[in-house]
Formats: C-alpha cells, sequence, structure tokens
DNA sequence: AAACAAACCTGTGCGC
DNA sequence: TGCGCACAGGTTTGTT
C-alpha cells in the first residue's frame, strides 16, 4: 500500500478534500483533516508497522491506519464510489485523480498530525517497537526482545510496542516457519530458536511484501489499483485448521486461542 | 508482568 | 428465504 500511495500520490498538490464520516477522523475532526491537508504537496510516504505517515510540505504529516478493514484506493476523478467511501482526497495533475479511504468496520484512521509532536499527537506511533522492515531487526535485537520475558511468543510478536508490524496471519506463518509453538515462552529460547525466529520474520514479511500482501476470500485487502496480492496462496497454517499440515505432510493443523487471538499451528512441526 | 474480556463496527457464512 | 449466531486482517482499556 506504502509503495501504490508512493507512485500515485507524491509530488501532486492535494486540491480538496471531502469527509463523510466523522469517525475516519475521530482523532480530531473533519475540519482539521480538511484545513490540514487542503492545498498541501505530499512529498514522501513513509511506513512503521502498520502506520502509513505521508508527509507535507507544509511540516505537518497524515497518518493513515487500515486496522481491520480499510483500503485504500486511487481513480480516475468522477468514478464510481464503493460503499463505506469515508474520506475523498481530489489530487491535482493531468489527469486529476482521487483517493478514497474505504472502511466498511470504521475502526480505520486517518488524521494529520505535527511530526514534532508526535509524543502528543500520536503517542501509540511514538511508542512503536521495532520494525523489522524498515528500521532492521538483527538476532542480536531479537535476542535482547525476548530476553528477561516470560511471555508467549505469540501475544509478543503481536504487541507492536515490542515488533511493530507483524499481525495476526503472519505471525501464526512466521512461527510455523520458524518451527516454535505459538504458546512457548520468550525467554526459555534456545540461541538456535532465536536466529530460526529471526529468519523467518524477515523471509515471511519481505516475501509476503513482494507478493503483495494476502488477499483472502472476501477480497478486503487490495492495493491502490484494486489488485490483489498472492501470498494466501502460500499460508501454510492461517485459517487452515483442521487440515493437513503442507509442510510434514503428516499432522492435522491445530485451531487454538492464544493471546486472544485465533493461533494456527502444526502440533507435529512446531515445538 | 502477563493473560483475559470487552469494546469499537459492519459484513459474511453457516446451521437450522 | 430468513433468522440467529460465530467470526474476521487491529488496538485500547480495564480486570483478574
Amino acid at each position: 500500500m506504502r509503495r501504490g500511495m508512493a507512485s500515485f500520490v507524491v509530488g501532486r498538490r492535494i486540491e480538496r478534500v471531502e469527509v463523510g464520516r466523522e469517525r475516519t477522523v475521530r482523532r480530531t475532526s473533519a475540519q482539521a483533516l480538511i484545513d490540514g491537508l487542503t492545498g498541501s504537496t505530499v512529498t514522501s510516504i513513509g511506513r512503521r508497522g502498520k502506520y502509513i505517515v505521508c508527509t507535507l510540505d507544509t511540516g505537518d504529516a497524515l497518518m493513515i491506519h487500515l486496522r481491520m478493514s480499510g483500503r485504500v484506493l486511487v481513480s480516475e476523478t468522477g468514478s464510481q464510489r464503493p460503499d463505506h467511501t469515508h474520506v475523498v482526497l481530489h489530487l491535482a495533475g493531468t489527469p486529476t485523480n482521487e483517493l478514497w479511504f474505504v472502511d466498511p468496520r470504521t475502526f480505520g484512521e486517518m488524521v494529520v498530525f505535527d511530526p514534532d509532536h508526535a509524543d502528543t499527537e500520536l503517542p501509540e506511533l511514538a511508542r512503536l517497537g521495532i520494525d523489522p522492515i524498515t528500521d532492521g531487526l538483527s538476532v542480536a535485537q531479537l535476542t535482547a526482545v525476548l530476553h528477561g520475558r516470560a511471555r508467549q511468543l505469540k501475544p509478543l510478536l503481536l504487541d507492536q510496542h515490542v515488533i511493530a508490524g507483524i499481525g495476526n496471519i503472519y505471525c501464526d506463518e512466521i512461527l510455523h516457519r520458524a518451527r516454535l509453538r505459538p504458546d512457548r515462552v520468550a525467554n526459555t529460547l534456545k540461541p538456535a530458536e532465536v536466529r530460526r525466529l529471526h529468519a523467518a520474520i524477515h523471509w515471511i514479511l519481505s516475501t509476503a511484501i513482494e507478493a503483495g500482501g494476502s488477499t483472502l476470500s472476501d477480497t478486503q485487502y487490495v492495493d491502490v489499483m484494486g489488485d490483489g496480492g498472492s501470498f494466501q496462496l502460500d499460508h501454510r497454517v492461517y485459517d487452515r485448521a483442521g487440515q493437513r499440515c503442507l509442510t510434514c505432510g503428516k499432522a492435522t493443523i491445530v485451531r487454538t486461542v492464544s493471546g486472544g487471538r485465533s493461533t494456527c499451528f502444526c502440533p507435529r512441526c512446531q515445538h
């Protein structure tokens, strides 16, 4: 999504902003988003964890979080908008385009903030943990993160204050690739196991990104062009409870609830 | 400190 | 065909 936005939005002026649903801009207000964006030009687009941050030539920045059901789409001006299109940005240029923020469940949000005061205006962004892709995560750093924590791996990996960017799907896939049970306690991992976890985090995240992400049967996640990704074809455990493990070919994938989240793993491959 | 449950919303798929 | 229920990619808050 960041890459798609970068290719369509960077360098373009936002001429007009429409907010159709106040909840999407609940951190501030519709007027704050409109005032903060109208007339500004997007200079770059970054990401930390699941937070997209667009820098503006005004010195402010736009944060977008998709939460569970958000999508960002770029379309030709005047195109038919999907249901639940809550924010529309009109982009200058030839041709002009519209950027749509679409979000059925309305958990997602957009907010204009001052990066110099992120501590107070966007505290959760300021308190985000290490992003393995954008910050880099070494074996030594992962060892330090696991050290002294008596937490299960699944809730630990999902904790955005510790490591940023891993969600429920990729957490299960990472743990399967690392051959570690989701309920393993972090500070009991041997060095070889930490190295496997480290390699799995990087492999799953970078491979999934290159594959365009995971588009499930409801086609909820798509890129800014509306195209789905293909990493769902490589899922080995997520949403495969009751089916044969693709790695060992023998055991059946088990579904449990761990860390309050649905968790799938192979009891034969993962220890 | 860590593990739960509930809350925030809407849509979909399933059993009956 | 329709109803009720379980469940979904995330995160915060309040209890145990």
